[in-house]
DNA sequence: TTCTTTAAGATTGTCGACAATTCGTATTGA
DNA sequence: TCAATACGAATTGTCGACAATCTTAAAGAA
């Protein structure tokens, strides 16, 4: 039995080690945006029965990575800028409140944790300028975080084990290595501040707006990218 | 084929089925909160295989109405307090900006619709005192427009198919026929004016302010029911 | 007695095969 | 030439059986 990273699941069973691998396949496009999923070719793959690949399935629609139609099957989502808009509309719902409720429930040395972490990201990024750790794996270890300070377990589950998956998928695929690194290291800092002096309310609407300007960003590459692809087209 | 009332789920397959009869029973209370699920026997008692049952209970984990732990089963969630609280921030969040949204997105007629239904729930009411119709599925039916009007697929989906199961089934096992009835009327008709009015910002904090006292209603519920149980089990 | 160990029973996870449905193709008719 | 239909291949849904794991309870040691 071991651990999973980026989402804390436990890999006890077979169809969990499919359900993990599946993941990052299709988060980072290895199984491509879109594509149809067949079952039996799948299974043979991972080397497991069809059963334990369709368990596999069930739980990758429940955290939105492919959807299936009865008596037709499955398909991994395709990322458009519709479900984009959609997407982060209710991230920034659910992170507002995520912020507002660690400004009240996150414990002091979690918070001073989180500064930590923070000034380590800000010399880790000066010292290798272009490397893109921070902007990747720190931003959603900040946003993770906060996330766990919320103390609600319910929002909790809905955003790492749901929506947050689908959000690293456009991220990825887009290629998110952009020029908004020091800006959000600035926008994280006056976040934790916030939450430091139990600002709710304030802590709130900077997350709101911080995730907006990374919607910006996003939506940005993802037009860059679909212009790419119609040239590509012709 | 044929078509399931709350959800708009589509029943095709057998696993369809003894979801939709599954959830139900969960619930109303037919199957007892925090109880443990047994594969055996309740496949036996739906007349289908271990394998349909499955697919089912994965299906009711999904909306968040049973638990599941590698190896150890399945049990029906616990309806408790604390779990009360946290599914109502939630739904707080992401109704309130499904209400905002509406008031930008929601089609005329759908307006015109939703007021038409108001109306007609408010003489039903006065009509039948004392009936729990208007209380129960009028007010579903109302939060269930307003979140279709949202037009945010993903937004629909969270709730809809997410925590709605489970906010009825507080709602349903706490016996909630309270006197709010003509108040949460008044509430519904400030909402629907705003939404009208295009102004998204008074919609979400009014149907946030709603939404918060349904909640504290519920928790006075809880709390007597609480008290109850303590009470038998001397 | 209390704690550990062990074995039996029951439950969940996984598999391969069969049934039901859908999709692509070819054939037929206008 | 096009539309509709019917057939066959492939895919999904469902089943019953076996393997792996957990739980319970009894037996033994401290």
């Amino acid at each position: 039995m071991t651990q999973d990273a980026f989402s804390e699941t436990l890999i006890t069973t077979a169809s969990d080690q499919v359900f993990v691998d599946m993941r990052r396949e299709i988060v980072e496009g290895s199984i491509e945006q879109g594509s149809k999923i067949s079952e039996p070719e799948l299974a043979k793959r991972y080397g497991v029965s069809r059963a334990t690949l369709r368990e596999a399935l069930n739980r990758l629609e429940s955290c939105y990575l492919v959807e299936r139609k009865a008596n037709v099957g499955c398909r991994v989502v395709a990322l458009t800028a519709e479900r984009l808009i959609e997407v982060y509309q209710v991230r920034s719902a659910l992170e507002g409140l995520a912020c507002r409720l660690a400004a009240d429930n996150m414990a002091p040395d979690e918070v001073q944790s989180l500064k930590q972490l923070l000034n380590q990201h800000l010399q880790t990024q000066r010292v290798k300028e272009g490397e893109s750790y921070y902007q990747e794996a720190g931003d959603l270890d900040f946003h993770y975080r906060i996330i766990k300070g919320s103390k609600n377990d319910h929002l909790i589950h809905l955003l790492s084990n749901g929506l947050y998956q689908l959000i690293r998928m456009y991220r990825v695929q887009m290629g998110m290595v952009g020029p908004r690194v020091s800006k959000a290291f600035d926008e994280h800092l006056a976040i934790i501040n916030a939450i430091e002096n139990h600002d709710g309310e304030l802590a709130e609407l900077l997350m709101k707006r911080h995730i907006r300007a990374s919607q910006a960003n996003i939506q940005t590459k993802f037009n860059l990218h679909a212009a790419q692809n119609e040239r590509a087209e012709q």
